[in-house]
Order: structure tokens, then sequence, then C-alpha cells
DNA sequence: CTGAAAGCGCTAACAT
DNA sequence: ATGTTAGCGCTTTCAG
């Protein structure tokens, strides 16, 4: 394994030189660039990132903190982050942040402390005070992706807008009697997506001079078998059966509408199911829902990270910087077809 | 931020015991420990990594490469690779290998060589000859996930055997009829797996004595809507319709099955169906599936480079290890309405 | 534009 | 059991 001092000598100049020509910083004429790169190449030389990071204080590493990794979501937002770090020369460190206390203590202490990252990009965080403290502690540059965060500039869709416009857009249609089937309010991994999404059905609902039963809410598992298993529960009993549901993410109601087809409903003529996220799988489903980009997300959030790394001073132009959420209609929503 | 300096006069000892008591390599007297332990801590002390990585040539880092992350099967070896490494006290750097020339090259040239990682986990890696000896040419540990590959341990389940157990389930029901929907051919992102899982198959109907026809074999892309598409272009025709399928994974296979559902069939009286994997939703799905577990392929990958890393001259056991494939039975699988 | 030299913060001999 | 010392491989002033 060859070393700085290898390159200096056969490419004849001392080793600032190589450091210079290779790294890009401070001058150098063309030629001696060239021969520079030339003695590197048939050496096979590359930089000790150790040594570099040693003397510069930087490891062009970014951790990346997030509580799932195989959820759609998720799994787009690394993705995103991923594409967007190795486009720029950086690395990615990737935690699984679960909900295990001493895991949780470990990443936060040990892990994401010993000057191995550059920055940090939090995912949908559950945060307690002291982590968020220890976060900022780091003197790093951090990004959040979820919903606002005191203190962390953040991103991401409006989630009561989105779940506002998801469920106007029923009522537009004509139904009266909507039911909205969410995360449990007591498990939220993040930045309260299920309050935020429940809070903006109730709004469009009392906005529309909708009544709300407190049985109109059900809580399930955010995926497909939760949304079937709430499916089944609601559609089983004919009486109190809604013309619509507004799903709190498109594997809940693509969960909903096979429990539907199961019972021998047909959507959108007997039920109508809108979701958020625009999964790959809603487009078979035929499935309306708010359409939000995780990966863009995450480059999004690399890109405010790795400004701030390069540009010092620069800060994102938000506290929290709200996402395009956009409706896409598909087959799954449609008129009631008996308006109450 | 302090350094070891700071911790060593506060605590009255010198460097290299500080190093010592809190790397717990070499003499110290608990006492002096403690000390030194008590001192770090209220000085918020951290090892800098760079530094000691410097001088030690290690640095507690694995490096993942995958193809894919949005799918349940390589979430979950991520998932289980990242636990494993974080109980070790390793960090994982992930790197996305995807098609692009440029992209892989990046990896290969730039990334994994710049003595970041002191080992690595190459998942169901679709390798050039170069790139493999370029991987070797680190010298370090390295563990392949998916299948054998010529001078790298690896470990994964046996496609073949899994295949053919699949279709042997199916053809002791009674099956003589029994189509296969698989990954294509030319677009292997692995070892090789869609050309063995065909193999395995076509074995089993060769030992029952069936002749293969061309047509039996569809290939697809390995998702829902892909098992979707050739589920709906297979049942569409009444007259070629198969008593059974075999379908190369559970997402395909759970795509024929609403493709079915979709067509007025039922599973299994018009049509059984069986997958490999045990995805999270064939138990939704009642869907028939030979297990394997990722998560758990994940850590004994880790477990390997690892144990290389820490106990010099170790190897592993055998070239490739075979894991465990074991047959679950649900109800998408039953003996065909009528015997050919 | 290039070279010489002084560290970056830590660990690993080697002493004691 | 602990201290002293010499680097690890690079970058960065500072001269020239």
């Amino acid at each position: 394994m060859s070393g700085i001092e290898d390159v200096a000598s056969l490419a004849g100049v001392s080793k600032a030189t190589v450091s210079r020509a290779l790294s890009g910083r401070g001058y150098v004429s063309s030629e001696t660039r060239t021969r520079v790169t030339e003695a590197a190449q048939s050496l096979g030389y590359v930089v000790s990132s150790s040594a570099s990071s040693l003397v510069t204080g930087r490891t062009s590493n970014v951790g990346v903190i997030i509580p799932v990794i195989n959820q759609w979501f998720f799994g787009s937002i690394i993705e995103g982050v991923e594409r967007a770090l190795l486009d720029r020369g950086y690395d990615l460190m990737l935690y699984n942040l679960t909900k295990s206390h001493a895991e949780r203590t470990r990443v936060f202490e040990y892990f994401l402390v010993r000057k191995r990252v550059d920055a940090v990009i939090a995912v949908t965080l559950e945060i307690t005070p002291e982590e968020a403290e220890q976060l900022l502690a780091l003197g790093k540059p951090i990004a959040g992706i979820g919903g606002p965060l005191a203190g962390i500039p953040t991103l991401g869709i409006d989630d009561v807008e989105a779940a506002r416009l998801a469920t106007e857009h029923l009522l537009l249609l004509g139904h009266r009697d909507i039911m909205h089937v969410g995360g449990d309010l007591d498990e939220q991994m993040d930045f309260h997506v299920h309050t935020k999404r429940l809070k903006g059905y109730l709004q469009a609902l009392e906005a529309a001079g909708i009544r709300y039963d407190e049985k109109s809410f059900v809580p399930t598992h955010f995926d497909i078998p939760g949304g079937y298993r709430a499916g089944k529960q609601i559609l089983g009993d004919p009486r109190r059966r809604p013309t619509a549901i507004f799903a709190a993410a498109d594997e809940v109601a693509i969960g909903i509408i096979l429990a539907a087809r199961e019972l021998g409903l047909s959507v959108p003529e007997d039920l109508s199911v809108i979701g958020i996220d625009n999964h790959p799988l809603a487009e078979m489903f035929g499935l309306t829902s708010i359409e939000q980009r995780p990966d863009e997300q995450g480059e999004l959030a690399v890109d405010w990270v790795i400004r701030q790394l390069e540009e010092p001073g620069w800060m994102p132009p938000t506290e929290h910087a709200y996402l395009p959420a956009t409706l896409i209609i598909r087959s799954s929503t449609g008129r009631p077809r008996r308006t109450s």
C-alpha cells in the first residue's frame, strides 16, 4: 500500500505538492498536476482518510439516523440520501434507531460522537429533549426529515394539509360518511404524523359542517396487514359502513381495499378509499393518493447539510420547509352511490 | 472539545494510561481506570476515531454493498447487518450499487479503497471479474450474501434446492401442469438467482417425468406489479391455464394471486400458488412459501467478517454456507381440482 | 508555483 | 501498573 511519499518521489516533487495536486487545494502547475496524477494512478495510491481527517478535522461522512428501513417511505429516503451523498463524495453511515433504550443510548452517546461524521440527517425522529440537545451539542450541521423540531432545520410535507386535502377530495365527491384509518396515537415513531393526519381530517370535516363521531377514527398498524385488519373490522358490519375511508398511508389504504374486495364490496362503487404517499403499489390498485417524494426529501436534506459544511455560515432558508404534496386521482375514489 | 491530554491531566496520569484505561488494552489498575473514566465522562471526552485509526490501521467500519434498498429481502439484510454491527461496536457504511457504470466505478475505485472500512459485506453482488479482483485486492475480510462467488466466502440458501422443494410440493399435491414465473434471465442483479430457481423447477419436473414446455416459464419483474402482470397474462387465457404456479419470489406470487382473484379464480381451488421468501405479506395472503431469513443471513455475514478481523487467521468454515430454507404451508396450495 | 517542517490526536513499543 | 517517546500519513503554514 503506497503512501504519499512514494507518489512524491515517483513524480519528483514533494509530499506537499502531491497533496495539493490531488486534493485540488492550492496552486499547482497543470503539468506537475498531471505528472502527480499519473504517478498516483500507477501506484494505485489513495489517500488515507484517517490521516487526512486527522489534520483537516473533516471526515466526508454523513450519519443518517432512521427508525425503520424496511418500509417504502424510509427505504426511498435512504436511496435518495445515498445517491446525493455519493454524488458529492461523501460516505453514508447508517444508524437504525429502534425503540430499544440501550441501543438509542449507544447511538447517541457513542457512535455519533466519535468525530466520525461531519453532519447528521435525522429521519422522522422521535427524539427526547436530551437527545435533541446531544445532537445539537455535536455542533454539526443537522437536517431533519419529517416535521418541525425545535432548533433543527427540518423538511417534509405538511401532514395536516395533506390529510385535509385527502379528506376534502372525498367531501367534494359528495361523501359525508368518511372514516379515518390512521396510526396508533401512542405509537408515533416520528414527528407526530399520526396526530397530524388525524387533525387534518378533523379540520376538513369541521369545515364541511360534519360532526365527528369518535368511532370514525380507527387506529392501526402502518402497513398492509394493518389496513387489512382495520378494513375487515370496519366493513364487516354493514350497518356502520362508511361510504369512504381516508387512510393515513397507502399501505393501509391497500389493506383496506383488499379487505373490501374480500367482503365483496367494490371500490369505488361501494367504498371510496384514499391514501397518502403514492406508494409504487398505488398505481396497481388504482389508489387515489397524495404524493410525496421521500427520495427527493432525502436529497434536499443532503443539500442542506453539505451546503452548511462547504459554505460556512449558510443556513437552511427556513426552520421548516414544507414540501409539495399533490393529489393524484385514480379509480379508488368516486361519488358515493347514495348521498345520505 | 477536549483531547486525551485534558483527561490525562485531570486524572493525574499520562496520555498512555488514559488510552489504555479507555480502550481496555493493556494493564491499568482498577482505581486509575475509574478515575480516568470519570475524568473522561466529566469532560465529555470521546476518542477521535481518525487519530486512533491512523495509528492502529483499524477503522471499526464495515462497508455494505447492496444493489437495492427498497425491497423486503434487501431491507431485512440491512437491518440484520446493522444490528449485528452496532452490537459489536462497528459502524455501517452503506453503498447502494446500482447498474450505473459511473457509480459502480466510483464505489469500487474511490470509496471502498480509502482505508475507510475494515471489511466488506457484499449483498447479491452482480460483479465483474475486475470488480471481484479489486475487492479481493483490498486484502480485507469480505463476505458475500447470495450465492457462491469465486474467492469470496459466501452464504445464502440453495436456490436450486429451494425451487425444487417448492415445485415438488406442488407435484406432491398432484399438480402436473405447473408454470414458473421468475425473474428475467438477462436482468440478474445477483448470483444468478433467476437461473437457479428456474433450474430447480426444471429438475423437479424432470424427476417427475414431466416434459417441459418452453411456454411454462414466464419471466417478469421481481415485485407485486410484476407478478400481477404475469398473472393476468397467464391466467387470461382459460385454455392454457395451469393448475399451479411456482413464483420465484413471494412478491411475484402475491401479484399472481391478486390477478387470479380479479379474474374470478379462487386460490387454491382453481389455482395453487407457491412462492419463496416468506415475505411478511405471505401470511395475509395465505401464501405457501419457502422461508429464508435475510436478517439472519446479514448477522451471519457480520459474524464472519468480524471474526476474521478479531481472530487473525480465522476463515469461514466453507467457501459457501448453505442456509436452511423451510417450506411453510398455507392455504394458497392444495390438490388440483381435476388431475390431468 | 513548490519545498521544508510542524503538527493533527492518538497508540504501542519500550522503559521504569 | 504507569510514563516516555516515537511515529501513524497526511495537510498546511511559511519560506523561497
